[in-house]
DNA sequence: ACCTGAACACCGTTCAAGT
DNA sequence: ACCTGAACACCGTTCAAGT
């Protein structure tokens, strides 16, 4: 049954491409280092990925089920989508090297099994279809650009990628503008090392929160 | 004066690199075709740039300096917000290949010219430093998750990159389910297509209104 | 039918050698 | 002091040649 030997073989490569991205991250794999990793050819891999950009759609698709992000049902929706919100976003802080290709590899039936779940326990809350999936939509947007922000802040290696003083203008007589933006100088630091999930999160189920009110009335 | 002349070329680079980008695509920039394109060796490069991040980040610095985004005062908060989102938006949308490294890149002076304009205008409107930014960096997340998702839904090359049908567990009794399931299987393509910096963003607005209006009580 | 090694056309970066 | 060409160690992918 050459099917099954496929669906192994598949299987045992993303696995392998995981193990890699592990220990090296995403940007550093390979399709020789996966391979070399399994002692076998570049080139087998091609019959299953027939590029590189499968291969990690494949592993994302993989990273994202063992993520396990969907919480037990019975909890009320806001800590239902809290836990899916931050699940998500310290999955992906642990493999912060994800990030740069976020954006660019295709969503596939694991990430999609998320939607449904979610859709799912927001229409029993009370939304509407449309209100869910947009509430999906946004929970998703801020979870990434939260991650994006995270990983840009690790990236700087100094303490100081550029100083907010430096940009302020040399406004003539206003130095209250200038005693207000010390303030925003100092409190920059403290913001980026926050977690980055917490800030925008909160507000956007805040939002639900009121949206849901206002249709129930 | 050297200076004046390492000022020059390094602007000279930066628009080079630019070009090729609007070209190719940021994936597709080297320093190799770059240099090429100022007809000069690409070693020449590594005085101004010492590595390839350094070209890639002083590029994106320009690219956020000519997409100009802070408009004019005046504006109230609300619609001054929304115009600086959009046109972020906007701007990384006519561009897409810079999102793959819209979290791997350092963030400098010209992306701190609009955090200080940003907060500078909350503050004018009633939030405390503290809100400010923490509003700023919520629309940050929203704007770069919303681009994040145009992205790959650019990237999607078929219409269907897996169907939700496929994966709704076969729930014997759950009819009711099922059907709604198909319900967010039609719009989910739908709400793909839809602006995405439309479906987070007026949820945080409305979140940071409530809040204002809160904290003036 | 499957797998492979060599090869192609790239890449970022180093470094000794030119001027 | 500055710039350069050749070279190193990679990369994704193609393809003719093996079994």
């Amino acid at each position: 049954m050459t099917k099954a030997r496929n669906a192994l073989n598949r299987a045992a490569y993303v696995a392998a491409a995981l193990d890699v991205i592990g220990e090296v991250g995403v940007d550093k794999l390979s399709m020789r280092n996966v391979a070399n990793r399994l002692n076998v050819s570049p080139m087998a891999m091609y019959k299953h990925f027939p590029t590189k950009d499968d291969l990690l759609a494949a592993s994302l698709e993989e990273f994202i089920s063992r993520a396990n992000v969907v919480p037990d049902a019975g909890l009320p929706w806001e800590q239902w989508v809290g836990r899916v919100a931050r699940g998500m976003y310290e999955a992906l802080c642990g493999e912060l090297s994800w990030v740069p290709l976020l954006g660019s590899l295709r969503v596939g039936s694991q990430a999609i099994a998320v939607t449904e779940a979610f859709v799912g326990k927001l229409c029993a809350a009370g939304f509407s279809v449309e209100q869910a999936l947009r509430a999906y939509f946004a929970v998703i947007q801020v979870v990434v650009g939260a991650v994006c922000l995270r990983a840009s802040l690790a990236a700087r290696t100094g303490p100081r990628p550029g100083s907010l003083d430096a940009v302020v203008p040399p406004s003539g007589p206003g130095s209250a503008r200038r005693e207000k933006m010390k303030a925003v100088s100092g409190e920059l630091e403290v913001f980026l090392r926050r977690d980055q999930i917490e800030i925008g999160l909160p507000l956007v189920i805040d939002a639900l929160r009121a949206q849901l009110k206002e249709t129930r009335i």
